[in-house]
DNA sequence: TTACATGCAAATACTTTGCATATAA
DNA sequence: TTATATGCAAAGTATTTGCATGTAA
């Protein structure tokens, strides 16, 4: 399964490559670096530049999406999981993904009103989740 | 004009503030602690840790917002001059700003679906201008 | 006069890079 | 065998902080 997207990519199939895109599978939200190394490391010995140079790679080649947060890191995310957004808790730091994505129109208005060529769009949410505001009424 | 902003906010009102807030008066887009460092040093001597604290101290006072984009770096501008986003193009760094903005309804149906309550959120839409649009035809 | 503002240097957080070694194909 | 992947340490970039000095009120 990661092996295909591996090969296809014509990247080397390692062990850590596949963790990599297997964490990032299960995960259902984008992730940082970090996250991942912390989840990686305990499996199989990695260092953090391995973590940040696979990341690079399977961006470039279209594999995965990287997204600057409002927190100033960067999120990855597989991309065949789709366009999506997030939406984080600035209490507890929670983020789940947001799968609609109305902007498209937008998109086509400001093409006409800019003559920009839009190639691409981040959107970010941030508030409270329901867990920190319910902390929060007692 | 800045003197009354800082005077609301319980700052002092020192040259090198007006001179931030003037600058960003000016700016008709959002700005970086780097650019304003740049613009205002050949009128005074001013230092880069000057501006950063400036820029968080009216950002906490909500005379600034402050938006991180897509290459890491932190965007001010003035919050009076209301809620905007940016489109920027990848191969001159140009960036406008947009005015329109059209959330308000997607963030309700959110709020509903998740449980959240959202209180800000991030837009940024990037690709080329029409300057480097028409370099590339050529 | 005094609390706040600034300069300077050092520290921090996230990410990238150079180089030697290890490993998939 | 060879091009690519990895580890490690050092560097890079944006931003913050501690402390001594300067200055608006």
């Amino acid at each position: 399964m990661e092996q295909n997207i591996l090969k296809t990519a014509e990247l080397k199939t390692t062990q850590k490559r596949r963790l990599l895109l297997l964490l990032l599978q299960k995960q259902q939200r984008p992730t940082t670096a970090e996250e991942l190394y912390e989840k990686v490391n305990p499996l199989v010995a990695i260092n953090l530049s391995t973590v940040y140079r696979n990341l690079n790679t399977l961006t470039e080649k279209g594999i995965l999406s990287r997204s600057i947060s409002q927190d100033g890191k960067a999120y990855y995310s597989l991309l065949s999981q789709g366009h999506g957004h997030r939406l984080f808790c600035t209490s507890c730091n929670d983020i789940i993904s947001i799968d609609s994505c109305p902007l498209g129109e937008l998109q086509e208005k400001l093409e006409k009103e800019t003559g920009y060529r839009i190639l691409d769009h981040s959107l970010e949410f941030k508030g409270l989740c329901p867990k920190c505001l319910s902390k929060m009424d007692k």
